[in-house]
DNA sequence: GCAAATCAATTGTCTTACATTTAAAAAACC
DNA sequence: GGTTTTTTAAATGTAAGACAATTGATTTGC
């Protein structure tokens, strides 16, 4: 683990690059005690908070966890999924919200990872991913609900879709692309029949898993993304004509 | 941007989130320029160090930048695709081998997410796409090229179909799935007729793309994967016969 | 033998100081 | 008056040392 004293960047960069590079290379495993901040910062020639601030860098992405005491220190984290899943989550989100990204756009990438998804989710689904697909329906079907909470749900809905496949690698691939277009869906208002025909496509897409019917869920899942891309249409044309209301 | 004194989470976790939190929720919007490091350290009553932390935390994950000199300061960053792409790669390699992600599991899941992209690459592909497809069809055929710039060439021509698909959200979720299989290739020993036979295919999509013909695309990936995972279980079970060559 | 007290190692935080970089303001010069 | 150079001030980058808090291990006491 070397760092380079003629390099212009920063030092705490320099040194998480360093231990980065010594994870990924294996040369540090996972489970393993990093050297103490002591240590480190001797072996770098640097000071302990210079040293710091390396290590934030590299928890900040999961990479490492530290614990105080003694017998405490760095050691290098078994990145699971269920923690990158979050990671992944925001910077999506905040990818779409700060690029601008089109509504369209999105919409496309979602429903043709989605539409990759259904064929295997139709054949392994279990009992489960079913039973919360149709209570995420049930829940959309109910009066009163906001059009947030609508949102919220169908994202739970796409989720146990995706997670039906059983894949965890298609699960976290899935994840940013489904939440990160729940900021998109918050924008738009759905009327009762609005969100009656959504349900009823809902419907037919669980039908089809339920009966292992891969191509018809496909369908489905296109049919889903015109009904979107027609209601954020309308919306957005509605908004053009009077546009920004208080 | 408050924090919780109460909390007995560490106060450069805290005032990260708080700062992530601002930016999230649009009161702090791209470019913005952040309180300094001291006007902070005094908002939230800690030391700079402390401050310091909290921001290479953000740092780390491209939230914001920082520069050196008058009028400098920290900065709320725009997440372009290209940095985070770069972070997504990683994080997915690093899923896989730190997670016993079997090979299936692995190439189902990338194979699915391309023949998403298949469709959208065969109706939009620039000349540039199907140029740099050709070239890497053309290198893989090169004799004496290693297993290892094989399977970058491979890389490449895979990104280059979902490149074709002119969707920054769908290129940037497709990353991951695509490049964290590289070091599993990377484990495979390439015959010759392996080669030639993977070269054949790259050539059949390419054909299709190039044709507008998304469904003839679509069956090439299937029979890609079909062969990608013999190849995989021949070499696998190589290996239980002779195990762990020296 | 077991429990409590002590200890030592390590991270978390604070304080202070200085170095470095950078842009803007001020001064000098033509 | 305009242009170039110098100075200055503000900000981050780095260093050093100290103390607090936590926690596992060790020792002590009974």
């Amino acid at each position: 683990m070397k760092i380079d004293p003629n390099s212009k960047a920063d030092l705490s960069v320099q040194i998480a690059r360093a231990i980065k590079d010594a994870i990924i290379n294996g040369d540090l495993n996972v489970d393993d005690r990093l050297p103490s901040e002591a240590e480190l910062a001797d072996h770098f020639q640097v000071s302990r908070p210079t040293v710091r601030e390396a290590l934030k860098r590299l928890a900040a992405q999961s990479l490492i966890r530290t614990q105080r005491g003694a017998s405490g220190g760095a050691f290098v984290n078994r990145l699971d999924f269920k923690e990158a899943y979050a990671q992944h989550i925001t910077t999506s989100t905040l990818l779409l919200s700060m690029n601008e990204v089109s509504f369209e756009t999105a919409c496309e990438a979602r429903y043709a990872l989605e539409r990759a998804c259904a064929p295997l989710s139709a054949s392994r689904r279990s009992a489960d991913h079913l039973a919360t697909m149709r209570a995420e329906i049930h829940r959309q079907g109910q009066p009163g609900l906001s059009d947030e909470a609508f949102c919220a749900s169908d994202v739970a809905f796409h989720r146990a879709l995706v997670d039906g496949a059983e894949n965890p690698v298609l699960s976290y691939q899935l994840a940013g692309a489904v939440e990160a277009m729940q900021p998109l869906m918050n924008m738009i208002t759905f009327t009762a029949r609005d969100r009656a025909s959504i349900v009823a496509l809902h419907g037919q897409i669980t039908d089809a898993i339920e009966q292992s019917d891969g191509s018809a869920a496909t369908e489905g899942l296109t049919r889903l993304e015109t009904e979107t891309l027609h209601l954020a249409q309308k919306v957005f044309e509605a908004r053009t004509q009077r546009p920004s209301p208080p």
